[in-house]
DNA sequence: AATGAATGAGAATTCATTCAT
DNA sequence: AATGAATGAATTCTCATTCAT
């Protein structure tokens, strides 16, 4: 059948349309496990059309990984309170920093994780990695300055175990460990930002 | 060459020598990129002999992780010490915990980590997540029967955490994360550690 | 060199170009003899070709059977004749029902009746046993009652004896066994049949 | 283990117990499927002893049909009844042949034909087949000349025809075809020798 | 633009055979 | 005599990629 030619947002919307049931497949059946037949079928279309979209299936998997997390990131970052007092506002960050409230959140970034081997991932992945560090520093030397906050260590130290925190919630989400849920995980976190923060009720 | 017939010791060996190739080679090219070949290759036998031993390449990734798991762990409860007071018993536990010293460790464990999708996995991964936990819950108790803890949370919480910053850690390690070194991990774990017990000095 | 789409007809045909070609080959070699590779070349196509037509070799087994199995049935129903009278027609019937022309014929009915073990596949054979009955049945009550034929027994009887004697003629075959030719089984037919409903001269 | 110097019924009771492991096999998987892995475990030996005793699969198989073959024809020639009018000891040819009780008889019977692809086999089978014609030709023409059977036909038709029918109904028996059982095959060759030799009453 | 038939390289799997013990 | 570890050739299976339509 031929094609219709397409304006930019159809053309968009096509490979949003491959990105998005790709992400779906991967979180299920894993990266290695989903071949462009099945990302095709998948999406209602032909693998030709995935292989039209994105040249080759490397290609594909590597901005499937950009897509997916600049998405995380933009979410983040939209949650960003821009008023309240600083713990309020770090509370919000924690919790949005959880691979909630999607299961598959946590289980397509530790997929990543496990395929940052290659050094192009990898060097994707930690910038990445460092875009998180940013907001928490800010908030945390706002809470500071504010007279607010009394941390136990150096700041870094503690943005980095709250970034730390984050990917270990992903480690147990996506294993579903016994124990492990949502609700625990924003307690886990509250109470380490408490106790290494010490906020002044 | 033909093989000749080994006594139980002997197979035991010949077993563990290709369980030991076969990690390595997981641990430089990852689960998927690990052909037979490969295994059969590095642990100096025949593709035939590999599937003798193992049956299929599924079934010896699968021995390889409760090998694996079951190595990590006896290495980790190996090294829980048996005298010195809770606080320094403890720090060695921490310590412990990071999937050092090969910065590998922590990405054949994010990789079996991301395979763990179907349930016979994941089943495995919660048996050795949870086994965990008691060294730790035994020491911070025995801490605070001592009077030299106080903690700022339930400990279960506490434990919980303490396990989160170990998968967090391999998760920066396997990312190689700028910043995330063995030493910085080891500085973060201490401080959370001291922020949430609050040992008397 | 790359494949074009084809429309049904132009499928259809290359699958039966395939099919036709694996049939010649399990004909001449028999079943477990026969290659993917050998049908692939045969068929002038490669391997991968024909497992995208028929997912894998056991697949193309079966569906080689279901349509060897139409084949042979279709071309003998449409050799029923529809006039004469019921002895003509039943010997040509009888005629019919041997495997002829190709020896080769009995030699994969043979094979297919020895694979018959599991029960889809034999299913599938009762269902085409069973379709014999009913032409042989309606000739015969025909010349009954036309008062044409005298049965020695129940029709049902002689009508299993008529394929029994089929039957036996494919394995007298698939042997080649001294003195057995189609000219004879023939001649024996028609005895048998003379013998067991006395026809009135 | 090292092996026990057996004597000649000790070897010959071991190549029994292989050969009959195997023949069991072959009966529920077929020749294909039966690999000497399992017929070694069936048997209870090591594969090493299969090959020990018949060298190589090819030969194994050879020599089970040799064996089979001997079998099931001198269990026929042992029920050759050596009084009696010449219709009785037709009869009790006929229900002889059918390959009763067991329902492997039939099957593996299938099964050599299915093989006999090979001029090797089929010669065999030649002969196995050509053995069953003088016991069906003497009683017959013991018959003629007592003035008991007005044969329809020539002796070795109606010989042949015999044959015929209990060939098909292996065929049968091994499909397990609707309506076909032993009880109906031992009427149908009742009626077709009546039929066809018209035995004085 | 979209399709999917065709390909073939790469990997796993099967299994009879060899032979040291 | 008996074993079964080791092998490797033969085969099937997987799947991304190419490209004519």
């Amino acid at each position: 059948m031929a094609g219709r030619p397409r304006n930019e947002a159809q053309r968009e919307a096509q490979r949003e349309r491959i990105l998005s049931a790709a992400e779906a497949l991967l979180v299920s059946h894993g990266v290695e496990r989903s071949r462009l037949r099945d990302v095709a079928e998948a999406a209602g279309v032909s693998i030709g059309t995935v292989q039209h979209y994105f040249d080759s299936r490397d290609r594909l998997i590597a901005e499937l990984f950009d897509w997916s997390a600049e998405r995380r990131l933009r979410s983040w970052t939209e949650a960003l309170p821009r008023d309240g007092d600083a713990w309020s506002r770090l509370v919000t960050l924690l919790y949005a920093s959880l691979p909630e409230p999607a299961l598959s959140r946590s289980r397509i970034w530790i997929e990543f994780c496990a395929m940052a081997r290659d050094d192009d991932l990898r060097a994707k992945m930690d910038r990445f990695y460092d875009a998180w560090r940013p907001p928490f520093r800010e908030v945390i030397e706002e809470g500071i300055e504010a007279g607010v906050f009394d941390p136990v260590s150096r700041v870094d130290d503690i943005v980095d175990l709250f970034i730390m925190l984050g990917d270990g919630a992903s480690v147990g989400l996506a294993l579903q460990a016994p124990g492990v849920d949502a609700e625990q995980l924003r307690r886990l976190m509250l109470e380490t930002a408490r106790a290494t923060l010490r906020p002044v009720s």
